[in-house]
Formats: C-alpha cells, structure tokens, sequence
RNA sequence: GGAAUCUUAGCUCAGCUGGGAGAGCAUCUGCCUUACAAGCAGAGGGUCAUAGGUUCGAGCCCUAUAGGUUCCACCA
C-alpha cells in the first residue's frame, strides 16, 4: 500500500480535492447510452437570487443520494442541473440595487434595466451553483441550463402559441391580485393569508323613498365592512332572497353616501344571513366574491384605485389619497354625517403577497389566463390511477384538495424581467396576434404598426415546462427521447401547487406523458425552536458555515437521519456533531484495517487474499452474514425513499457491529497468534465489509468514503462507480449469527455482573461456561480468544457440569448456559444475591406473559405456526433460566 | 368552515404491512485498554396524549375527546 490516511480526519483537507476529481474525471455526465436503462432526476431550478440554504442543502442532498445510489446500481444516471430566472425575486432585487444609485426603473426605460439583469445574472447567477458542488452534488453540469436561456425561451413560446391557438390561453378582464408595491399581478397561489387586527365598521345607507325618490332620514339599512374605503366602488347592497327581514326592501334603492350614487339593493344566495345583519355592500371591483355577485346581476364596475393603491379619479374628492389615507377620511365623515353606527374590534385574514407582504389589492384588469379545466383532467387522473406515485402518499390529500378547486390561472405579469408574452397589437385595428416571431404587418387590417404586449409570463409558466424543456424540447432530441420521463421529483411539498402540479399538467399536456413517475417530498428545515429560518429572525444557519466546519458528509448524514418524508426537521448542531463524530469513527477504523494489512504485508510479505470458506472463523461470517443482511434491508428502504432508515441502518452496523463488536473479536487475532490463515481470514473480512459498509454510506457521505476506498485501494478509480452491493447466498451464515449473538450475550452478562460489583477491568477472573449441550460449548471454545479478551477472562473453561466451580461463583445465564466466575476473583455476595433476586422477578414476569400467550386458544388458532413455535421456544428458555437463577439463589442463600 | 398531521425517555425525533418499546443529545458510574476521549464499557429514565372499541394480541387499525402544528377556503 503505498497511500495511507491521514491521522486525523480533516474534511477540509479532502472534499474540494474529491470534488475536483470527480469533475475532471467527468463521472457526474451522463450520454444516452441505450446499452443501460436511464434514471432521471431534474434538479428543482434554484433562483439566481438566491444563496445556498437548508432548504437547497436538504433538497439537494436527497437528490445526490437517490442520484449516486443509482448511478451505482448500474443505472445511467443524469442529474439535470439549471436556474431560475425567478421574476418577482429578481427585478425586486435590482430596482432596489438601482434604487441606492438613485436610478428609478422607469427612467432607465425596459432595454437599459434588462441588461442590467442580465449583468446581475452573469455576476451572481453562478453563486448558488458553486454553493451546490460544496454540497457534493453530482449533477451534470456540462448540461446546466437556465429558464430564459435560448432553449427555454423557445419552449415557453411554443407552449404559449399552442395554448392560446387551442384556446386553453385567453386575456381577459378579470378580478386579480393586484401588488400596490411590486406594481404587477400575482397569481392566487401567491397570496398569503395573514391574521391581522382590525376593524369591523358598522355603517348604515339610507334608503330612497319610493314616492319621493329622495333619501329617507329614517330608514336606514345598516352592514359592517373592514374596508371603509372601497364604498367608493359600491354599486348595489345585497341581501339573502330568503331573508325574511328584508323581505320588504326587495328592489327598492339606497343612496350611497359622500358619492351621492343610487345603487340598487340586490337579492343573492352568496349572502351569509347569520353574519353580521345580513346585509352586504358590493363592490365588483374590488372584492372577488363582490365581483361575481356584480357579474350576476350586471353592476357596473367601478374601479377607485390607482396601480400604487391610491384613490383615482372616481373617488372624487379622495383622488390622490393613499388607500389607508382615504379610509380614515371617509370614516371621519361618516361620523359627522351620523352614518357611522359603531366601530368594533376585528381579526380577520388579510391577504398579502408572499415575497413582499403588502397588502393585495383585488383590482378588476385586463390579464392573460390559462384555463385550467381541461388541463387538470389528466393530472388528477394520474394520481389518482397511480400513475405518479407522490411520496409520502397523504400528499395526494393536499394535493386533489388544490385540484378540486382550481382556478384559472393568471400568468401575466406586470414585470421586465421575464419571458415577455408574444402578443402582438396592431395599432391601427386593434387586433390581437399571437405568434412566435413578431408580425410585421397586420393580418386584418395590414397596418404595420404592431407592438407587442409589454408584460412577462409568471415564472412558473417556464418552471412547469422544467423538466422536458431542459432535454431539448421542443425539439425532438435523442435526450428527450431517452431521459423523459424522469424518475423521481424531490422537492418541498410548500411549492406542490406552485409547481408540481403545473409540471404534471404541462407533462401531459405537452409531451402527453408524466413529466416524472415520482415525487419525493421533503419537509422545511427549522432551527432548534421549530422556528421557520427566515432572515428577518436572523435564525437562519448557513450551510456553508457548517461544511467549513464539519464538513458536508456530516451535514448530509444530519440532514437526512432521524427524519421521514414530508416531514419538518430541526436543526441541531448536536447532532452535526454526532454526523462528525461518526465520520471520524469510520476514519479511525479504517486506519486500523490499513495498518493491519500493513504490518501483515511486511510480516508475511503477502497482501491480504479471499480465504476459502472453510478458513472462515465464526465471527468471520456472522459479520457477513450480517452485512448481508444490511444490504438488502438497506437497500429495500432506499427502494422505498426510507432514507433516513437506510442510513441509520448502516450506521448502526458500522459503528456497533463492525467497530465495537467485530474489530475488538478479531483483535487476539490479529496480534496474538502466529496463525497466518487465521489473520489473513480476519484482515479479509476486515477489508470486504469496510469496503461494502462504505459502499452503501457512500450516496450519504461520499467525501469521506471515497478517500478511504481510494486509499485503501490503489487500484480503484473512484467508489461513485464502483458497485452497488447486493445481497449475496454465499454470504448468508444463520448458524454462525445466532453462535456469536449467543456469545455477545455472555460477554454483555460478564460486563453487567463486574459493573455492578465494581469490579475494575484490570482485574481479570477466570470464567467457566456450563451447559449440557456441546454445540454451545463448541462455540464458546472456538470463540475462546476473543471471548476472553472481551469478558476480561484470565482463563476460559467449558465444561457440561458443575464440577470443580467454587459453590462462591457469580453467575449470569444466557439461553442454553450458565456462565460462573468465582467470587474469589471478584467480590461480594450480597450484591450477587440482590442481582439473581431481580433477575427471577423479571423472568417471571416473561413467563406469565408467555403462558398467557400460549394458554389461549384463539391465539394458538390464528396466530402463524412460526409465533408459536417462537413463543414456546422462549419459554423454553425462560424455564430453564429460572431453574439455575432459582438453584443459584438456593444455593448462595445457604 | 374544510383538510392533513402530530402527541413515544429530561430535550429533539425514528419506529415500514399490528406479535420482544428505539436513536442522538442530556444525566449517572467506571475506564487515556497500542484505530478512535470526536472514544470505550455499563446504568438510570417511557401506563407510547385521554377514553372507549376491533383483535388471541394495539405505539401501530376504528370512534370520540383534549392540545399543538400546517395547508386550503374565507364572512363582507
């Protein structure tokens, strides 16, 4: 061996330099390959906003890991990496970097403020992806792609013409959400809900005197609004058909206050008759129910705000006003004109906007819609048919739940950056053509002067074509043909209606297939209070800060044990300390192995070889047949996305069976024997199962495993495309696992007795083990040396009687024997007793249990022979146990 | 208003199709035993929210209740 590791495990000193060879050995590419069956993963596009956070790390981390397990398995894999152009998030970020140059967007004018983005997207686009390759990730980055590239600028093209010649895209006036700050619309899926203190006015119209036509000053009809203001916009009352105490009032008119406006009272089932007085106020323009109630009845729409939320021009005498401004005038005069009745506390949800939190406004405005009714059939039948698997399943609940209700969806957007809508007007006619290349001349009317829609598409619009768009569509590329459908989505399930479910409808309605066969979601990383880490709290934790630190196998590892799908997480840095402390115990124990096969290499002048079967000792084999076992267990629960219990599996093995159990067995063997067989069998298997544990940690931790399995093996390449281990028959020993567990049980015993009778370790006792049955014995004296050396033993006798042990003897007893070792050589009687006495009490509560099992006939009836046979077999055990604790106790007591 | 989910050791959480209650951290005890003190060996600690039910058998299934979290809708 020519490379050894370091003394101390350092993850600083070896991720870059992995990483960088894995980039110039170019493992991370994948090419169509027909020879192999393709596995793919589309990367969720990170803003280019954005820097690296838990939520990236999560994400990316599970993706690595389905990514590197498979490439393993043999699959070809592709991680198709890119960006997001993220409109809102972007243009927000440069109007404020313009904003501190004093430079306003409308004065640079839209080409000037695009190179700018472009400038901004050139300078910190490549940050989040840097961010991502500290992480491990295995993504091909040869194919990176971004949402306004070339390619995808096409695809949105495409699809929009598509749509809108199939009429699935139309414009339309319609109430929105309006953002007063950001200044453009939202779709619904952007508004947030937030629970704020408010008020609750109460105010009363007048009503019109039938005879007179003049406003009565008796009869009044009185309502409550949280939204003074927008009275402004009222155009009729309405009342419940059904409510009788408004029976009377059926088309007759109020007067609208301050406006000075005649608005009808209208008759509508949407009126809630317990809430409130059973009176509404309707303002179409600015409410959304109010707008299909105005719909109904064919109130005009009168709009009163400007696009920055001040009053316009129909407000009268408020123009100008800021919309909070207005309120309180209008309230004030109100007052003094008797018609406010009261002023009552109120919480109620105000709808904001998710990136700014300002208030939105519902406005009525012309904006391009996608229908969503057709569209969504296919996406609910594939979940529902099974067709895509979400993961954990009761996402489906969220899901249908969104889909049940869905409506059209508003895709325009009042912003620069972005992809700009290829409609056309023309001038002179006023037609409307959409088309892919801009239009020279008019098709109606052939006037020249056409100008084309100064909005952009939401940036989902491209995000939902992410997954075929990035393989070359639209044209029909030989990627395409391979790699899509993808396999697996991995995301948070808070973008499940931004996102996946556009990308399922846009799969089917474009390619007319999934877009991928699952979706593997993940929960929100928190920080140690189960608080959202958000940058307001300042609680947000860097990822980066934490690689410097510990390293990124030890973020990954923390990030994916303890936690199931869908589920939020906690971030502790505990437990990233528990991450490195594993780390380091792997690091440890294979500089044990190496310098074991080292000195074996200048003492025998061999390198270690497979040893036949038969040269195979018992523990040989039952930690084989116990690496065996993981790595079918292990590997089903990747199967099904358990990750976190794969993982805590091969830690457990690791660090419990293999180091603290299989290395200190195979000890005595390595450095006290001259049985060159014996030591080349251990140092065998010492190397085969570190080799195959490090295997199945390596899509979890693959920094650290890859420097050992490299170092310990020159002639390896790289562990990324080495094998994926699989269970095999030669490796099963079910005879030799039960022998050692049996054993483990004796040495845990010993340990257990000389514990609580303090004794220290350097006292060693001589240990005899007593059973009638010689298979038992025999593996005790195979075991002999490793046994004595675990148990603290200064000798080992096995013997199927009694004979020649001191009656002053502790004792503990496993199933099939009894271990003794004298007093003499440890202490105290007194606490023996105490112990036997304890133990009888615990084996007779086994016993009642296991008698009640077994003297019930139903159970005997349904229960599986297998149970049963378990069950007695126990029992059996427990008899005997109790009859030498009972005869121990007998005889200590005398 | 509708829905999802959670309630398991002092804390944070695992526990897959019902059959022996687990991990990390924390606590206590003893160990620098030649891979590892970022470690080793041991120990303590849980009526699995409550009440019923199904079952031979329930942390797991069903019903109800209490409390928490989240999502959706939104009542003016």
């Amino acid at each position: 061996m020519s490379k050894e590791l370091a003394k101390t495990y350092d993850p600083q000193g070896i991720e870059d330099r992995i990483y960088q060879k894995w980039l110039e050995k170019k493992y991370f590419h994948a090419e169509v390959d027909h020879s192999k069956t393709p596995f793919t993963i589309v990367i969720p596009p990170p803003n280019i906003t954005g820097q690296l956070h838990m939520g990236h790390a999560l994400d990316n981390t599970m993706q690595d890991i389905l990514i590197r397990w498979k490439r393993m398995q043999g699959y070809n894999a592709l991680w198709q990496p890119g960006t997001d152009h993220a409109s809102i998030a972007t243009e927000v970020k440069i109007i404020e970097t313009l904003k501190k140059e004093g430079v306003d967007k409308n004065d640079l004018g839209r080409e000037k403020f695009l190179e700018r983005a472009w400038e901004w997207k050139k300078e910190y686009g490549g940050r989040i992806i840097s961010q991502l390759k500290k992480m491990g990730s295995s993504c091909d980055w040869d194919r990176e792609r971004f949402t306004m590239d070339e390619g995808c600028n096409r695809a949105v093209t495409e699809v929009f013409v598509k749509m809108y010649e199939k009429g699935y895209i139309y414009k339309g006036s319609r109430i929105i959400n309006w953002c007063p700050v950001c200044n453009t619309s939202i779709s619904d899926a952007e508004v947030e809900y937030q629970e704020q203190a408010g008020h609750f006015w109460h105010i009363k119209y007048p009503l019109i005197d039938e005879a007179t036509g003049e406003p009565s000053t008796t009869e009044f009809l009185t309502f409550a609004t949280t939204r003074p203001e927008t009275m402004l916009g009222d155009t009729a009352v309405a009342v419940h058909p059904d409510d009788e105490r408004y029976t009377g009032l059926h088309g007759r008119k109020v007067l609208l206050p301050i406006v000075n406006r005649v608005i009808p009272i209208v008759t509508d089932a949407y009126v809630d008759r317990e809430f409130g007085t059973g009176v509404v106020k309707i303002t179409p323009a600015h409410d959304p129910n109010d707008f299909e109630v105005g719909k109904r009845h064919n109130l005009p729409i009168i709009n009163i705000l400007n696009d920055d939320a001040t009053i316009n021009a129909n407000g009268g005498k408020f123009n100008g006003m800021d919309r909070y401004e207005a309120r309180k005038a209008i309230v004030k005069e109100l007052e003094e004109m008797g018609l406010l009745v009261k002023i009552e506390e109120h919480s109620h949800n105000v709808g904001t906007h998710d990136r700014c939190k300002t208030t939105i406004e519902p406005m009525v405005k012309e904006q391009w819609f996608v229908r969503m009714d057709e569209l969504i059939k296919p996406a609910v039948k594939a979940i529902k048919e099974g067709e895509i698997k979400l993961v954990p399943s009761r996402m489906e609940k969220t899901y249908f739940n969104w889909t049940d209700n869905i409506r059209d969806w508003c895709i325009s957007r009042q912003l620069w950056w972005g992809h700009r809508i290829p409609a056309y007007y023309c001038a002179d006619c006023g037609e409307t053509v959409v088309s892919g290349t801009a239009p020279t001349v008019c098709p109606k009317c052939g006037g020249t002067h056409l100008n084309q829609d100064p909005d952009t598409l939401d940036t989902w619009f491209s995000s939902a074509l992410w997954p075929f768009e990035t393989l070359g569509w639209p044209d029909q590329t030989e990627d395409l043909k391979y790699f899509y459908p993808t396999d697996v989505l991995v995301t948070g399930y808070d973008i499940i209606f931004f996102w996946v479910i556009r990308m399922i409808f846009s799969g089917y309605e474009q390619m007319g297939e999934r877009p991928f066969k699952t979706v593997f979601f993940h929960g929100l990383v928190r920080d140690s209070q189960g608080r959202k880490m958000s940058k307001s709290l300042g609680n947000g934790i860097d990822p980066l800060e934490i690689i410097e630190k510990y390293g990124a196998d030890a973020l990954r590892l923390t990030l994916i044990t303890g936690n199931a799908p869908g589920n939020d997480m906690r971030f502790y840095y505990e437990r990233v300390e528990n991450s490195r402390n594993f780390a380091n115990k792997i690091w440890n124990a294979s500089r044990f192995i190496m310098m074991n096969m080292e000195s074996s290499l200048e003492k025998t002048g061999k390198a270690v070889t497979e040893p036949a079967v038969s040269d195979l000792e018992p523990v040989d084999r039952w930690i084989l047949s116990k690496l065996n076992t993981l790595v079918k267990d292990a590997t089903e629960n990747m199967d099904h996305f358990e990750l976190g219990i794969a993982v805590q599996k091969v830690y457990d093995f690791i660090w419990e069976e293999f180091c603290d159990w299989y290395i200190e067995m195979v000890k005595p063997r390595l450095y006290n024997t001259e049985d060159t067989v014996s030591q080349n069998a251990a140092l065998w298997t010492l190397k085969t199962v570190l080799i195959d544990a490090l295997k199945l940690l390596h899509p979890y931790m693959p920094f650290i495993t890859e420097e050992i399995f490299c170092t310990l093996q020159d002639e390896e390449e790289s562990i990324m495309i080495s094998k994926w281990p699989e269970p095999m028959d030669s490796r099963s020993f079910p005879e030799e696992e039960k022998a050692i567990e049996t054993i483990k049980a004796a040495v845990r015993g010993i340990r257990g007795i000389r514990t609580e009778m303090n004794v220290a370790p350097s006292r060693k006792a001589a240990v005899h083990v007593v059973s009638d049955s010689d298979e038992l014995l025999q593996i005790f004296e195979n075991g002999k040396l490793f046994f004595a050396s675990l148990a603290y033993a200064s000798s080992v006798v096995t013997q199927k009687d009694k004979a020649g042990i001191s009656d002053d003897a502790a004792s503990v007893v496993i199933p099939g024997a009894t271990i003794y070792i004298p007093f003499e050589d440890l202490v105290d009687i007194a606490a023996e007793i105490e112990r036997l006495q304890k133990e009888k009490a615990r084996l007779e509560g086994e016993l009642k249990r296991s008698e009640g099992m077994l003297g019930n006939e139903k159970f005997l009836a349904k229960a599986p022979a297998s149970k049963i046979e378990e069950e007695k077999a126990k029992q059996e055990n427990y008899r005997q146990m109790m009859e030498q604790v009972e005869n121990r106790l007998n005889q200590l007591k005398k």
